[in-house]
DNA sequence: CGCCAGGTTGATTTCGCTCAAGCAATGTGG
DNA sequence: CCACATTGCTTGAGCGAAATCAACCTGGCG
């Protein structure tokens, strides 16, 4: 049982240069938008910096607009009611969050909390609300960024479904090797973990005194060595091999 | 193991009334559009009628539109390398089915299946994009619908990692119970299941010789009874109950 | 009639959860 | 600088839940 208190959202504000000359413009759902579009999102829009383990928005806080991170990653986890967390999703720089909750006018389902130093650009409800009217491009743009997201959702529903503990934790790793590892010459690679035991215990649907175990199960077998935060995976296909273990034949 | 070989998609074709006269009209996601709208979407419309577990569109097929249903009930599944599939979500009139897919531009991720007989329209591809640049009320209203799903699969992923399975089995069958089932006076009610117990196993994540020991067990303690596709409840709010077991403290 | 698919039940084993202790790193206040 | 609490992780023992393998039942159908 974990405590639900969380840091308190007192991020810096910081009022600095506008989202033309944003690092992400090009890379984000808004690169649709055009230059007077952007000026637009310019204004409608305020910088915040966050420091490790603070909250960007908080499950069931009322929604102030959507969130488009410029720097750093951002978990977005959901708690259950005895003050559990399961890690949704992982969120990095260009990502846009929270548009599910001004869609629906509702609550957030979610939290999201920077997973280290962080900046994240709120912009608010009608700002967001004009520029879709304005553009449906960018509406289209998050049609397709939701699908996607979907389909990864239907994927690890899947996969909680019909895959062990084990193969679970090797498919995360792989996921997490795409995005944050450095991969070797010969087939190797490791990995900065951007999460605590806990968080990772969760995101295969575990307890973290499970977690350490199948760690030190694949330890043994030479797949995965883990130390602190680091991941050395000496052969990646190896890892690749187990997501499917019942298939022995 | 199961057989993956499918009955033959070959349903009959309908060439009847428009969609302007269809009683989905005010009801699905469609009903933004206007009524010349609806004529275009007539013309590039086609609709088929399905027997009982014939299949709609097969995982990994070229998408050919997007399918709007009529009438009846269709199981949207996913296959694993095995051959053993995930019942991920359960379509009804009304309901449009398969837009991911043509937003993406890659084959289907999933089946779809008619659960008994239905008829069901597809929408090609040309006509659905043609309607969304057109109208991009369209496009918001699959994104409302999309990001529903999302938060939907988001919820039950959590489920899956923190609640037994027969919290889960509780939990269905109170969805299934919104959807299907018909409310006596005194707190009791009954469904009909659209499923087998495969798929219902499949739902929540575990073996069918599971799922029937689980049954077995919840009979015993006068929270349900099966037979056959028919399930009684006495007392809706002893399911709600079960959903947190562990919160007896 | 025999066959088959879908469902139930039983026996056995594996796996993961729970509770509990121990340990290292970090921080804090005297 | 040290005693002490805290946090994150690991490890162990015992137990309960679920997977697996297998037999058996039942109703529908050629």
């Amino acid at each position: 049982m974990t405590d639900v208190t969380m840091t308190p959202t007192t991020p810096t504000r910081e009022t600095t240069l506008g989202c033309d000359a944003c690092v992400m413009r090009h890379k984000s759902d808004w690169q649709v938008l055009s230059d007077d579009e952007i000026q637009m999102l310019s204004r409608g829009q305020s910088k915040h910096c966050y420091e490790t383990g603070q909250t960007v928005y908080a499950m069931g806080e009322r929604s102030r607009g959507v969130y488009c991170i410029c720097s750093g990653a951002v978990a977005i986890r959901q708690f259950d009611p005895e003050g559990n967390s399961v890690l949704l999703q992982l969120a990095y720089s260009g990502d846009t969050l929270g548009y599910e909750s001004v869609l629906t006018g509702e609550t957030h389902r979610c939290s999201a909390e920077a997973l280290g130093p962080a900046t994240v650009c709120l912009i608010g409800t009608h700002t967001v609300k004009t520029l879709i009217a304005r553009n449906p491009d960018l509406g289209l743009q998050f049609l397709r960024r939701t699908a996607a997201k979907l389909q990864d959702a239907q994927e690890k529903l899947v996969q909680h479904a019909t895959l062990s503990n084990r193969a679970k934790l090797a498919h995360v790793l792989l996921i997490l090797m795409d995005r944050c590892g450095r991969r070797g010459t010969d087939g190797a690679g490791s990995i900065y973990l951007p999460v605590s035991r806990r968080d990772l215990a969760s995101m295969i649907g575990t307890r973290h005194e499970t977690l350490s175990r199948i760690i030190g199960r694949m330890e043994n077998d030479g797949l995965a060595y883990f130390s602190g935060r680091s991941v050395d995976i000496p052969r990646i296909e190896a890892l690749l091999g187990e997501i499917r273990p019942q298939l022995v034949g």
